[in-house]
DNA sequence: CGGAAGACTGCAATCAGTTGCAGTAAACAA
DNA sequence: TTGTTTACTGCAACTGATTGCAGTCTTCCG
């Protein structure tokens, strides 16, 4: 079959366990018969059985990944960044999606739970109770949901809604409509209690809307009765919708009604009118939740948001 | 630590190889036995070591997935598409990406092939040669790209760029631009000798472009100076790339230049003008490179692509 | 010069399953 | 009744690497 460290300790002339640890623990071979032994085993084209190893030691040099939805642009940018992290440590990733659901993405927790060291949560849609459940049976690095007790790396969602509430209430907007995501999405909460707090603004809730571009264009009739002249979405891809939506019902963005996004994701800023939105940190958040993993650190990392002012918003219509 | 095939076969009363037995050859165990082993699985919450089984076995029920960029949208579908294939098989999908650079992708195959049954490889940058070679020690699936006796899913990309430059045609064009992908790109070669057979047309070729909306953006000044007033693009970032440094330019698209994509990504949809592209079955393409691998089938297929006429095209400029 | 510490290296058990082979008991045929 | 087949089930070797323990050989100190 393979090479496996027999045959490099059989060429080399040492016993197989002095190969095991010139790659494991090299500091305690001697020099010549480690460079003797990497020669062997460069020759060989040798390389560590991870199966073998993992079955012994107890540890994988996995990590997994999950998210609601893998097309989604902003887990995109997650996942390459998480990626990269993993891989410059030795580690590989595997990813899969829960569809937005719950059950689902129990199952996936089981299934990846014996063959991964880790498993980086994102956006989880289980309640809490059962995520604290989960975690006793495989470490757990959650981003974007805020659980005491379990390491977490979430974004500053929060004040990025109030920017963003501010910024309309500067352009002189008085009344205006928030449109959430998901039920069990903690952003979206977040973003709800922060706008909530917002003074001198008459904010409708509108929701809970799936974080998708359809669910913008159903949620652009809602709007129109509502009356309101700005708009904050829970995504890019629903602030996408919406505005198709309003478009098509005879409503200008920005002229009639201003809207912004959450992400900043490139088909956000390439959209056309290009969308003022809240940037959110996905590729930091991906690099740190891996690394906390990986270095098995307990913390909770809170990553800044801020806002991009682009074409999607402008004064009420009528205004100085 | 946890539960095993031990503690199961010591709680229900029989030998380990039963336990075994009643986990993966049913059949050769007794209909009673194995209930009440399946009951004191369940109770005990067993599963089996992942580690330990792929160890005698040699099989993992891992599968790989590289691509040149993860976060590029036509990958992210087919991503989506290809994990949702392994799970319905019990599969796990490793992701990885190349940066679009050669090395890395040979260093990613060596780094996976221990690990996986066989590895989705979309879009390499590799030689024949060199993939010949590294497929001698792991079963591999091309996607997008052709080479004799290694299992591939490609799409018809020849086909929609005669479409589209027919298309252009049809519309009145006389001269137009090709924008290529990247050097060891095959789509990129594929279409190039396709638009070469199309009569009737004068074509330019500009590149090798980076696949990313820079390299459209980039290319735009060789596009006004050779005069065209139609441009089919490597991909959709690319003609979207191209139509952002157009408009710097002063160049209206479509009015002064028609642009087609390919990809028929979200981003292309979404972006304004709504964009004139060539589908590509992304998902398909995805469910079937891992169909293929799991039931380790060769076979070469070949997956449909068709224009999808939108608003970056019209006659040019003076026409009738 | 004796003894101890230090530096390697080898031995063999171990990780959690899988599987060829053999053994047992019941069913069946001759 | 004996021989054979069938249906299970148990035994034990095996997968490829890791690691505690023990043994050997130097080196160094008093």
């Amino acid at each position: 079959m393979s090479v496996t460290i027999r045959d490099v300790a059989h060429a080399s002339g040492v016993h197989v366990s002095t190969v095991s640890r010139t790659f494991s623990a090299p500091h305690l071979v001697n020099a010549e018969t480690r460079t003797r032994v990497l020669a062997v085993a460069e020759e060989l084209d040798y390389r560590p059985n991870r199966a073998a190893r993992s079955l012994k030691t107890g540890r994988t040099n996995n990590v997994g990944l999950i998210v609601p939805d893998l097309a989604n642009p902003f887990f995109s940018s997650l996942i390459k960044a998480a990626q990269a992290a993993a891989r410059r440590q030795d580690y590989h990733l595997f990813v899969a999606d829960t569809g937005e659901s719950p059950s689902e993405e129990e199952e996936l927790i089981l299934a990846f739970s014996k063959q991964v060291d880790g498993i980086v949560l994102c956006s989880p849609r289980l309640s809490n109770k059962a995520l604290e459940k989960l975690s006793e049976s495989v470490s757990f690095v959650l981003v974007n949901r805020l659980i005491r007790g379990l390491t977490t790396v979430v974004m500053d969602v929060a004040h990025g809604a109030r920017v963003a509430m501010e910024h309309l209430a500067e352009l002189g907007h008085r009344r205006v409509a928030l449109v959430t995501g998901p039920a069990g999405s903690w952003t979206s909460g977040e973003i709800r209690r922060a706008v909530a707090e917002v003074s001198g603004l008459d904010v409708v809730v509108i929701g809970p809307n799936p974080p998708t571009e359809e669910g913008g264009v159903a949620a652009a009739a809602g709007i129109v009765e509502a009356g309101v002249t700005g708009v904050l979405a829970y995504n890019d891809l629903v602030a996408i919708g919406l505005i198709e939506g309003l478009e098509a019902l005879g409503v200008g963005v920005p002229g009639d009604v201003s809207v912004i996004g959450f992400d900043d994701s490139t088909t956000g800023r390439l959209y056309r009118p290009k969308l003022t939105t809240v940037a959110m940190p996905a590729s930091a958040a991906g690099r740190m939740a891996v690394d906390l993993l990986v270095q098995s650190m307990s913390a909770a990392t809170v990553l800044e948001t801020h806002l991009v002012v682009r074409d999607s918003t402008a004064p009420p219509r009528g205004s100085a």
